[in-house]
RNA sequence: CCAGAGGGCCAGGUGGCCGCUCUGCCCACGGGUUAAUCCCUGGGGGCAGGGAGGAAAGUCCGGGCUCCACGGAAACACGGUGCCGGCUAACGGCCGGCGAGGGCGACCUCAGGGAAAGUGCCACAGAAAACAGACCGCCCGCCGCGGGUAACCGCAGCAGGUAAGGGUGAAACGGUGCGGUAAGAGCGCACCGCGUUUGCUGGCAACAGCAGCGGCACGGAAAACCCCACCGGGAGCAAGACCGAAUAGGAGUGUUGCGCCUGGGGCAACCCAGGCAGGCCCGUUUCCGGGCUAGGCACUCGGGUUGGUCGCGCGAGGCGUCCAGCAAUGGGCGUCCCAGAGGAAUGGCCAUCGCCCUGCGCAAGCAGGGUACAGAACCCGGCUUAUCGGCCCUCUGGCGUA
RNA sequence: CGGGGAGUAGCUCAGCCUGGUAGAGCACCACGUUCGGGACGUGGGGGCCGGAGGUUCGAAUCCUCUCUCCCCGA
């Protein structure tokens, strides 16, 4: 296991054992680190790219398992539209990544003019189905 | 009832499960510090409360706020606005009025100053396109030729008169009628139109009405240059302020190099202070004025970038009511506190009820589809653009009934 | 979020300031040249000037609104 140390997370700490802590990816230039040095997959609602931590950078947001950024292009739509995707991939994400989706990464998960119209089972089985590809989900029933 | 005009308002409701962000309070915990508490800080849990718009949009104007330039002055330049009056912090906005155009009407539209300050433009066509001018034509006179007994007729030329007719054009120097004439012509007259730096009346004014005057002179275009009047310093919250890594650039010291003059110091190289000259900057010019201005090498100290905090929501504020005003708007009183994110929250999924359209059905109803435009990013006042539909008020025209 | 710029032929650009005829290069087509192709020569076709209003007799050009694209300020 490459994650940090949870801070929060002793002996008599009130958080269930096994909660894991979601990150977020803040500024451009994390965002464009796991664009240059990841990998991607895509599915007809999503893509998802991922890159493992690097510990000699740290992330702006410090304390985490696993860092997750939501980005949508202007091909999209318009802001209305692009907010819809985000909001959207942020709710699967919310609860796919905590069960599947393997520590010690960073996740971006970009949106496209299909995510609107798309049911959201179908969302959550593109996410799942592209960590699968990438390699990085978890071995699911050991958790 | 149908068709239409103007104005205002709304922006689906309810419930369930799971979430986001901010504020306040409470709880346990980690880190720093300490002997310990306190304190600082971090991510959590619980409870309570707040959480997108009429356009949040386009960024087309006007302000607040912040920094820079702010010492003026004059002229120039640049940009904008443009009937009159009012409102406003201000505006290119709004209200009221005037004029012009459109509509039967309610009403709507208008960048609506100046073309007798100047420059330039008006292609093609047409004789001529802007201090007018004359192609065809019409008319008078003279001369020549031909015909005719003659009156006169025809043709060609010269010199004049004319702007009625022809045709061109987007536009041709008023229109109609009568008189007049060799033919004609505002040449004269009547009516209409036009102009008016004339007077009177009404109006704060734009302007309107009446009278007079002018025979008519003034083509269009200023969203061509321009003139006149008025307004405008520049940039923008990525403004700006503060805290502050790693790596490359700045200040001080030493050394080397470097225009002139004066003064001081030093044995000297040289250093310090002042002035002058040169160069650059303050939109341009002028006058004064201000600022900056010397490289290379070695050694020591302060800024900026990544990042973080503030700016950052009590405001030209919302709601109600009264008063002044035709209105825009202003004032008084009462009451309320109402988003603050930061790859960026304000949501996701589901159920159900509304609303609209279509089809089926006698009906109850059933089935299908639709339920817009669009997301705060420092704030405010406007303008413009996008928008499924629904509601309310006032008014106009037509038809019908009483 | 803020600041700036550009839309004209299939492509890259002139023309716009100063309004009346849209032009150049490459590409395309035909013919010539060649045994054939390329190159070369001659000739030709092709654009309602991003869209909608307005000013004007007349708009690619002037004015207003709008759409799309690009650049700059982390």
């Amino acid at each position: 296991m490459t994650a940090l140390p949870h801070a929060g997370r002793t002996a008599g700490n009130p958080i269930p054992v096994g909660t894991i802590r979601v990150g977020r990816l803040r500024k451009r230039a994390e965002f464009l680190r796991v664009a240059a040095s990841g990998k991607k997959a895509a599915a007809p609602g999503v893509i998802v790219q991922t890159r493992r931590v690097d510990a000699a950078v740290p992330h702006l947001d410090a304390v985490a398992d696993l860092w997750l950024g939501i980005t949508c292009s202007r091909k999209v739509g318009n802001a209305v539209k692009r907010n819809r995707a985000r909001r959207r991939l942020r709710e699967a994400a919310r609860v796919v990544l905590p069960r599947v989706a393997a520590s010690g990464q960073d996740y971006v998960l970009i949106g496209r003019v299909e995510t609107l119209t798309r049911p959201y089972a179908a969302l959550i089985s593109d996410i799942e189905g592209a960590l699968r590809r990438l390699g990085v989900a978890q071995t699911g029933e050991s958790r």
